[in-house]
DNA sequence: CGTATTTTGTTTAGCGTCGGCACAAAGACA
DNA sequence: TGTCTTTGTGCCGACGCTAAACAAAATACG
């Protein structure tokens, strides 16, 4: 007879463990603030579910005295959630158990036709196959989008680089093609969608560099633009309509900007991507590989050379200032940037924290570290958080009910 | 026997009527989503513990079948909490019931010296006399400050416009005065310190134009510079280190912009706060009345002057320039102006609208309403919402334990 | 005008979750 | 080997709620 016990704080256990907080039954007790009793009655009712495992032989810390805890961690061959992201230059899916690990991976595409209903139906297709050829059972799926997603259907908002319509409910496809697939999911099929800027930073706050941020900000540039997202006690903010953090039209050039889209002149967004680095390096934009391929190289490999480190010089510069300016709105206590802006921050890590700290309002959040991205993947892992939450906010409504 | 029901369910209830969301018995079962029976025993408990009033009589509403239900209101010879303000020109003083209901207000004083430390003390001889005078208990007390407001002691961090020094620690030397002031509390002295603007906000969200809104963002100015604060889902978000909405350094002119202290050109601040105004309309300020006042005026009485009217149209532009840059930072869902841009909003409603919606980047998000403050003294009503606050969390806590 | 219906409030019984406590287990330290 | 410290488990009770039945107060309808 199962102990029932622990219903409530099923959830909360199941996240200290999937984020890496409760290595132990006895720190599971001391994060819970709940009596041993429970503690103990909670991991034995996650570890029925097949969500973690409890180590039968406890394992001796060292100049700690006392008996020895039983280490508790996610289950290995536990249920899996699919997840896929979709990019300028193609998708990727993935299955991706607890704690963030990626079980396995499709080979993935490379080509992105004009109609979202194919390229999802092709995700769908290889997240299928793996989980046909893993045996694994699936508990629902997440998808990454370079594009706002917005209520009640997903809908990818600005999908500027997938010739994408605008406003094409992406969450409401998927799903779609999630139920016609033949895929079994342990509860009925759930379907999640988020931008792909937005679901790196949860990554990065629950298995990366953001762990135990309060109040983080990320910041990316991909192939063209920059993207923003901004994770509070450990939720993700996308505003009231899935636009926050569209931070790309913040000015940072206000003497000579180029001109931008938006109408406006010297925006982040045009002068801290790819094509801005290549031109203020005086290299001309080749077609082969992408831009922002291109950009990481000529850092990586002409660092020495005057004029691209000016460059890099000059695109640090108003990165530092387009971050200073979110740091006087969004006060973070962490920022992490990925993309071109990762590669900036490791060519010039000192300029970029001395302009940050120079331009934001007060020295005390001027402080604000500035970390690169840690974690491979994080778009995708991103996704596979959005398709757990169910399961970490009720782990027995998911799965059982 | 007093029912010990509803512990857990008691804040969440005193929320309810304390915003005016739950009028009836009824209502508050739905609200809550417990049983009649919970929501019942709640609603005694509340009743016994001297915070809201049960009618004796139902009042019946037309058109509507069935037993009248019981209405529920805020007592209004119940506890209170001390409220103050301090700002350029003065301090006030108040009591303050549930519901945000101003029960009583010291005269105040009009003079600000330097030194924090006289200014709380004579804060808190207003406060206790008027607990004298009413006969009224006391449960805490609340200050706004313009200032951003720092944790662990309150440290007031750029009080520019009192001559206090900067960083020094308002809560505390406000929680010594109350301690030494002979004020009897319920529970143990609390004292509580906040931004003007965020408590304006908090007020706004609980009792005035913001009621409803998951994502409100509030800009006010006052006598100079212009500050920012944002209700996110009923809790107002100061940052991790009472820093956010800073929001006076936003580049509104990169053409032509004054010149700001922060080492930028045609910031928010210096482009939209009274003085702007009153240089735009080519006036010279006066030394009599505050600066506010004078732009007020000049708005209220000379509108029909082209200069003056071309003077609103140019701040009023900037201004709608800044508001959308935070419009796709934070995405609200509502935008709730104070101070001058109040009566510019007022002036110039379909053009300040206009301008937000245009160089906000997606249409959808360029809807969001923009509208008035409609609370009087919201920073100080704001203050007491910071007081009232461990109360509505646990009010058997609070004033039994 | 009396009865049915609808909605609200109260009483009682019971269940689920968690804390408190006692006890057992397993290693460290002397 | 014995004591101490820390961890895990079983048992009981307290607490906070739900469910269900009953009572009350109004409207709707014949």
């Amino acid at each position: 007879m199962r102990p029932e016990r622990g219903r409530s704080a099923l959830g909360p256990a199941l996240e200290l463990v999937h984020t890496g907080r409760a290595p132990t039954r006895a720190v599971l007790t001391a994060e819970l603030g709940v009596t041993r009793a429970t503690a103990g009655a909670v991991a034995a009712e996650l570890a029925a579910l097949g969500l973690i495992t409890v180590d039968s032989r406890p394992a001796a810390a060292p100049g700690h005295q006392g008996r020895p805890s039983h280490g508790l961690s996610v289950n290995p061959d536990g249920p899996v959630v699919l997840a896929a992201q979709v990019h300028a230059d193609g998708f990727r899916a993935a299955l991706v158990g607890l704690g963030g690990h990626i079980v396995a991976t499709a080979p993935g595409c490379m080509t992105v036709p004009a109609d979202p209903a194919h390229v999802l139906a092709a995700v769908v297709e290889e997240g299928a196959e793996l989980l046909r050829a893993t045996g694994r059972t699936c508990v629902g799926a997440g998808l990454a989008v370079p594009s706002a997603v917005a209520e009640p259907d997903g809908e990818a908002l600005n999908p500027l680089h997938l010739a994408w319509p605008a406003g094409a409910p992406v969450r409401r496809i998927f799903h779609e093609c999630l139920t016609g697939s033949g895929i079994e999911f342990a509860a009925a099929p759930r379907a999640f969608t988020g931008n792909d800027v937005n679901l790196a930073a949860l990554a990065e706050h629950r298995h990366g560099a953001g762990r135990g941020s309060a109040h983080l900000l990320c910041v990316a540039t991909g192939h063209r633009g920059v993207g923003g997202a901004l994770v509070l006690d450990g939720r993700l903010h996308t505003g009231s309509a899935g636009l926050a953090l569209e931070v790309g039209h913040l000015t940072v050039n206000p003497d000579e900007g180029l001109p931008c889209h938006c109408g406006g002149r010297g925006c982040l967004d045009v002068e801290t991507d790819p094509l801005a680095l290549l031109t203020a390096a005086g290299r001309a934009p080749g077609p082969e590989v992408s831009l922002l391929q291109q950009a990481r190289e000529l850092v990586r490999d002409e660092y020495a050379d005057p004029a691209v480190a000016a460059a890099v010089a000059l695109v640090v510069d108003r990165l530092g200032l387009g971050l200073a300016g979110l740091v006087n709105i969004l006060n973070p206590d962490r920022i992490i940037l990925g993309g071109l802006h990762q590669v900036l921050l490791a060519a010039a890590p000192e300029r970029l924290r001395a302009v940050v700290a120079d331009r934001s309002l007060w020295g005390r959040s001027g402080g604000v570290p500035v970390l690169e991205c840690t974690l491979d993947h994080n778009s995708l892992v991103g996704a596979a958080e959005l398709a757990w939450q169910p399961v970490l906010d009720d782990p027995l409504g998911v799965l059982e009910g």
